[in-house]
DNA sequence: CCTACCGATCGGTAGG
DNA sequence: CCTACCGATCGGTAGG
């Protein structure tokens, strides 16, 4: 049957994730992931056709859906600040859905062979950029700080993307209200001073 | 001579430190290790007694570096915003210093065998806890608006902890000027709107 | 620091 | 999805 074939593949690409995170993509055999889908290793290969398309099918995957959600935001009319909030909700909201492919995606990537991995790097730029884009337009209108652009973006990125390795799976808080809270503390800062700003 | 050995151990450890960083720890060979310091393989063992020993030094290492300087300045009297900013500039100087060391300890502490994994863990988690003390501090006696304390401090530690990602080395800024940067848009945010606090 | 070598494990294939 | 197997490579040791 067609449906069980897709759901066995996808339950070997979510297992793949889940160890490619917990022990590294190097550190987990092909024999470690057969044994917790319950076959042998030399059946993997007829779902798939090496153990380095799982991880680049997770890696470009992840991609694809963080691009779209930001280019949805596009059509939209929003001030700097709404924007950054936006782009940062949607961001967390994908990572935290399968933050078993968020930590492959942010950490394994850098084992995918030539050429996927300079076209990863590329793409994660690209992405780095369009965040870069909406600090510079709020500097330029008024609406944020002289703050260094590119320190900004990249210090608000790795905050954001590390909150998979500290948030308890389901314990903790929802995605929307995180990304509220780390929007909150970037913009307005932690003082409590009423301070004179330009 | 007692000299040329330490420093050839020395060089193994910080040759070491560079390919665990670059390719991670399972997938650097200690074949690789001693191609680049021009000797063969078997010949590392003179000097170590097993690859795991290399990552055990660098991440307990650095992370006695860490807890030094901390310790260093509770003899001060600070507020805790300056404390926040003298712990935070420690704390990227010392990372900064040898970024390589600096990532090992940051991403391949995972691939240490018990007890040294979980010793490592709680010796992080207690280093957290630490910055999290003067955040806390800092919100009770007002200094600080009441943020969450365990979100707020997390997301400054990544943020800081990425920097050797996306820092040039050479490059770029030094780190004491780097960790100006980073205190002062995480205590006062990057709005230009001067807002009315408690 | 070297040569010679070990058992274990790796990703993957052949053929069913 | 299985059995049977391959060449390559792994961390590490013996003995000098």
């Amino acid at each position: 049957m067609i449906t069980s074939r897709k759901n066995r593949k996808q339950e070997l690409e979510q297992k793949a994730a889940s160890l490619f995170r917990e022990r590294g993509y190097t550190a987990t055999s092909m024999r470690d992931l057969a044994q917790h889908l319950g076959i042998e290793a030399a059946s993997l290969y007829s779902h798939i056709k090496s153990k380095e398309e799982l991880l680049h099918k997770t890696c470009f995957d992840l991609a694809e859906s963080l691009f779209q959600s930001l280019d949805a935001l596009n059509t939209l009319d929003l001030t700097a600040s709404d924007m950054l909030k936006r782009a940062l909700k949607n961001h967390l909201e994908i990572i935290s859905a399968d933050s078993d492919r968020a930590m492959v995606f942010l950490h394994e990537y850098r084992h995918l062979s030539e050429p996927g991995r300079t076209l990863f790097l590329k793409m994660r730029k690209d992405y780095e950029q369009r965040f870069m884009l909406i600090i510079r337009s709020g500097i330029r209108n008024g609406e944020f700080r002289k703050v260094d652009e590119k320190i900004t973006t990249l210090a608000l990125l790795s905050a954001v993307n590390s909150t998979p390795v500290w948030l308890k799976k389901g314990k903790d808080m929802q995605p929307g209200a995180l990304a509220d809270l780390l929007s909150d503390i970037l913009i307005n800062g932690i003082s409590s001073a009423v301070l004179e700003r330009t």
